[in-house]
DNA sequence: GAGCACTGC
């Protein structure tokens, strides 16, 4: 492959090595290298340290400190404990600081209460769903999931507890991040002695400093935002870029794959592909092609991750690599920022990542191809410096590099709105359109959830939260099962569909693995089979690993489906709703899903094809359907998903008249105007 | 005939 190592990006400029991780790969082996000293004198070596009292001299004087903060220096871990340290604790107040990631939020907590010395879940501890490990009374720092804290705006809108919040990770703008930023700057207006930092690995601080400063005047001097840049503590990272476009990133890849291992030194390789077929084709042909390479040659070992596989499959990534051999991971984003591998060296970045965004027009989502950002391209990069200098190959040019977004479109400008404005309306904020978000979301996306809320009568005619089913679907989305009598069993309904791939093929062969689902389908649909799935995990199954292993089920994900299910049935009992099982009668069940999903029912046509009933938009079944070879003439299913063609996928067969029955006013929608928000 | 990655009640 033919890269031009541009002369304007010398080894070592700052602009590629941040945005890296503090995880806990990280910091193990931070301990490591340092074992021979003292925690404290561990802590003053990190490069944060040499600005820990300007750090605290800005957000002492200043409302929201903006800390751009590079790889590794320390900011997640030693921030906290520097206000700690300084009296931001005192008087029971508390430090919060959020992470986008549930492993972050625990690992990090742990981390920092090794380093004081104390007991995880005293005055350091976290909380995530499923998983609250602090104490009201005790705990000063407290590391949790932005989800969290934007949960804990329900019980205390003005989160007085709290004398400093942290919200880090911040340029990944996930969806609770962005409700935050907004949600913080109205309760720093109520309470301006809260301090806000927020912390970002990028260069778009500016956007945040304009959406916290209030200062009007054009003296700057009066501005109170304040903005710090922080030291990395990571290896430089070359850039190489394509001298021309390519055609086909995946054969650039393994050729860039097979130049490296010839002529560069040991080290490892990640490349960094969009999806699972890509993967799948490369880790093939890089083995097929290692064949040719000499008896005396080092050896190649190329391994797939991708969240679609089985837990036992993604560990191998993280075994040693044997002597005389180079690893090659092949990767979707998980390995930009969800997990951490060490000894790499190489990196290759075909430019490209699949996200999935949400078409107001239709309602559906959509599963694509974009470019990544610059500052994706830079985590990536940045993954290559953590051990040694390494190496960045883009398959793009420069030129291409140049024209990327700054940083990809905020979350909450691409989803469904529906949960966030029902939320917003639970905090009192009536007025969604309105709202100060850091980047409002498209009014389309706005419009079409405040329909779909009015649809479920969780809104009334003037747009407000509706008493009592709108403030309970806030507080606890599933809807009214008891009337139905089948509230057991769309508990574990409602837990399956919010877990991912139930169903993993680990090793065996696709018509195995096929048979193995078969023996859970049923013909009503996937609801009914997945109920069976969860059911036959808890008897037969006995909560057992190896007996998933063997029905090529995801044992995490039943096991994180029994606890969802717990915690949602501690609400229901909160809400006195009786919890009745139907026993066999799937009519109840499926009934009771039709009065929640009927604005997703769909009619088969005489080419197999389907069409919605609402917009007649058409639609096919998702081949990973049980009735994707079944004939049903009525469905109705949990979401779309756009990618060669439109899929729907969870669907249950109905009888088209509980439609009418259960949901005579949907149809009204369409001859009445909106309702006033 | 096909599955980016996360988070929450």
């Amino acid at each position: 492959m033919a890269f031009w190592k541009p002369g304007t990006v010398a080894p070592g400029t700052s602009v590629d090595r941040e945005a890296e991780k503090e995880s806990s790969e990280n910091i193990v082996t931070f301990v490591n290298l340092s074992s021979n000293l003292s925690i404290q004198q561990q802590r003053k070596r990190l490069p944060i340290f040499k600005s820990r009292d300007q750090v605290l001299y800005l957000v002492e004087k200043y409302q929201t400190t903006i800390i751009v903060g590079q790889t590794g220096c320390g900011k997640t871990t030693q921030i906290p404990q520097y206000l700690n340290e300084a009296g931001w604790t005192a008087g029971d107040r508390v430090i919060a600081c959020t992470q986008p990631r549930r492993v972050a939020a625990t690992t990090v907590a742990g981390r920092v209460a090794s380093e004081m010395n104390v007991k995880l879940g005293e005055e350091v501890g976290y909380s995530i769903r499923f998983d609250e490990c602090y104490d009201p009374n005790l705990t000063r720092i407290k590391y949790m999931t932005d989800g969290m804290l934007f949960r804990e705006t329900f019980l205390d809108p003005l989160l007085s507890q709290y004398s400093v919040i942290m919200i880090d990770e911040a340029h990944e703008r996930s969806l609770y991040t962005d409700i935050l930023l907004g949600i913080l700057k109205k309760i720093q207006k109520k309470r301006p002695e809260l301090r806000i930092i927020i912390s970002s690995a990028t260069l778009d601080a500016e956007v945040f400093y304009d959406f916290y400063n209030t200062n009007s005047t054009n003296d700057s001097s009066k501005d109170n935002v304040s903005i710090i840049s922080l030291e990395g503590r990571t290896f430089p990272v070359d850039i190489h870029y394509l001298e021309e476009p390519c055609q086909d990133y995946v054969e650039s890849a393994i050729q860039t794959v097979f130049d490296i291992h010839v002529k560069e030194p040991p080290g490892d390789i990640i490349i960094f592909l969009t999806g699972r077929d890509e993967i799948d084709n490369t880790v093939g042909e890089i083995l097929q092609r290692a064949t040719t390479l000499p008896r005396s040659a080092m050896k190649i070992m190329p391994l797939p991750i991708y969240a679609g596989l089985s837990s036992e499959q993604q560990m191998e990534i993280f075994e040693p690599t044997p002597f005389n051999t180079r690893k090659v991971v092949v990767a979707t984003n998980i390995a930009e920022a969800s997990i951490t591998i060490e000894g790499i060296v190489y990196i290759i970045d075909c430019g490209f990542v699949k996200l999935r965004a949400f078409s107001p027009k239709t309602g559906m989502e959509s599963l694509t191809v974009v470019p990544v950002s610059k500052a994706s391209a830079q985590q990536r990069a940045g993954r290559a410096g953590r051990v040694m200098p390494g190496k960045a190959y883009r398959l793009y040019t420069e030129e291409s590099f140049y024209r990327l977004r700054d940083s990809s479109i905020p979350e909450i400008q691409r989803s469904n709105l529906a949960q966030v404005v029902l939320h917003l309306k639970a905090l009192g904020i009536d007025n969604v359109l309105r709202f100060d978000f850091m980047t409002p979301p498209p009014a389309e996306l706005m419009i079409r959830a405040l329909e779909l809320l009015y649809s479920l009568r969780a809104l009334d005619d003037y747009g407000r939260l509706t008493m009592p089913l709108g403030m309970q679907l806030a507080e606890f989305p599933l809807l009214d099962s008891y009337q139905f009598q089948c509230a057991e069993e769309m508990l574990t309904i409602a837990a399956m569909l919010s877990v991912q791939n139930v169903f993993v093929n680990s090793s065996t062969s696709s018509a195995e693995f096929e048979d193995e689902k078969r023996k859970f389908s049923v013909e009503e649909g996937d609801h009914i089979t997945l109920l069976n799935v969860f059911n036959a995990f808890i008897t037969r199954g006995k909560k057992s690993a190896r007996w998933c292993h063997q029905h090529c089920l995801n044992f995490r994900a039943l096991s994180r489906a029994l606890s969802i299910r717990q915690q949602l049935k501690k609400y229901l009992e909160r809400f006195d709703v009786p919890i009745e099982s139907c026993g066999n009668d799937t009519v109840k069940i499926r009934k009771c899903l039709s009065s929640g999903y009927f604005a997703n029912a769909a009619k088969m046509q005489p080419n197999g094809s389907f069409r919605t009933i609402r917009d007649n938009v058409e639609l096919h079944i998702h081949p990973s359907s049980v009735l994707f070879t079944r004939n049903a003439p009525w469905v109705i299913f949990h979401e779309v998903v756009e990618t060669t063609k439109a899929f729907m996928r969870e669907l249950t067969i109905i009888d088209p008249a509980w439609l009418t029955e259960l949901a005579p006013h949907f149809y009204e929608i369409k001859k009445t105007t909106l309702p006033a928000h």
